[in-house]
DNA sequence: GTGGTCTAGACCACC
DNA sequence: GTGGTCTAGACCACA
């Protein structure tokens, strides 16, 4: 599993590549930005990168065409919205609402910024 | 400021240390665990609680007095939950409210889990 | 499965790690040198060895001790036996011996060779 | 040498050539298929199999007629034999050997196996 | 002292 | 051109 909050710069890249799977920003059977391009963007070395798509590759969210480049996988969104909502659902949500509670916060407080965002 | 979601450990036990106060179970000026208790507690290294107690005396959290131990600051609490409130509601819940829009999760889940949590 | 033949040097050190096991050098629980000291003893770069120890760690063989160093994992020899047998009785033997055939060497030659090991 | 466990593609292509020489599939002074056939046969790249064919050209088991295409050297078979049967004897085999003795394999399984082959 | 990450750059195989 | 491995060295967290 990619979660949000990796700890290091690969898994965060790594992450972010599956923020842009799940925005459908790329498709399925879409080729990745280059490494070199993705080093780039991201303003970090193109090694690091490498390691985010190795990590990517061992969770088969994409594969790698030799010489040409990487590919989302077929059903790739489909296992990320699964995964990442129930590490959200079970995990991330009742860690922020314990957070919430212990900090006075209350759901008014929290639907009003539901409100905000987007 | 010391958020939930500190990636080092020491800034991890230093999270911890302060949710006890916020949660009034070390209160004001009162003596906190030793250093070596805390080590046994969380199971980490000796120094690395030495770590984390530099971290809460540079922001005022706890003071020291040396051979004795370390103490809970008198406006500790109040000033960790104006920080973390504004931390909190400024990054932590827009972040996750995006997250949460990302996977489809509507306001509807959270409300679900907020009841459930406690 | 890590196995003989591995291309990447970082693969062939992780396999040779596990011969280590497999002879008993190694045996379970026992703390494998540093990666400082694998570098130098294999004459390679030291994050080549990490890579291998990556490597091992997810493949469970190896369990890690925060600033201590590296374990072999209790029943490391017993699923390495079972594993690299399996491949080696399905995989490597078979296509050595289709090789042989193909190059007219007999059964007897093979068991001459059997002799002469060890 | 072209050996089996050749690390490249270029160098598998040119072993599996190799392999075809040995059953005479492709006999002395035969035209092998054309480069772009072999392409995809082995569902590689146009440039990879000439790699190979060069491989298989400086080692004299091919020549090339330049705008004909590639035939198998007068010797070629008798060569191969003399240089792969060396190899395998002096040391694809003892590596086997003692891969199995060190996996608890012994002669009688790898006759069992022999029988097997074929 | 331990492991671990990141950067940088050389070099390689493959398309 | 693509990805990929290895080396080298700086720097960090942890025991």
């Amino acid at each position: 599993m990619i979660s949000s909050n990796e700890k290091t710069i690969f898994g965060k890249v790594a992450y972010l590549i599956c923020e842009e799977i799940l925005k459908c920003n790329y498709a399925a059977d879409d080729r990745i930005p280059g490494v070199r391009d993705l080093a780039a963007t991201y303003e970090i070395n193109y090694n690091t990168v490498i390691r985010a798509m190795e990590v990517l590759q061992r969770e088969e969210i994409v594969y790698q065409k030799r010489g040409i480049g990487y590919f989302v996988a077929a059903d790739a969104k489909e296992r990320l919205l699964d995964g990442q909502r129930k590490e959200f659902l079970q995990k991330t949500l009742p860690e922020v609402l314990r957070q919430a509670r212990l900090l006075g916060i209350g759901l008014d407080a929290i639907s009003e910024a539901w409100q905000e965002t987007q």
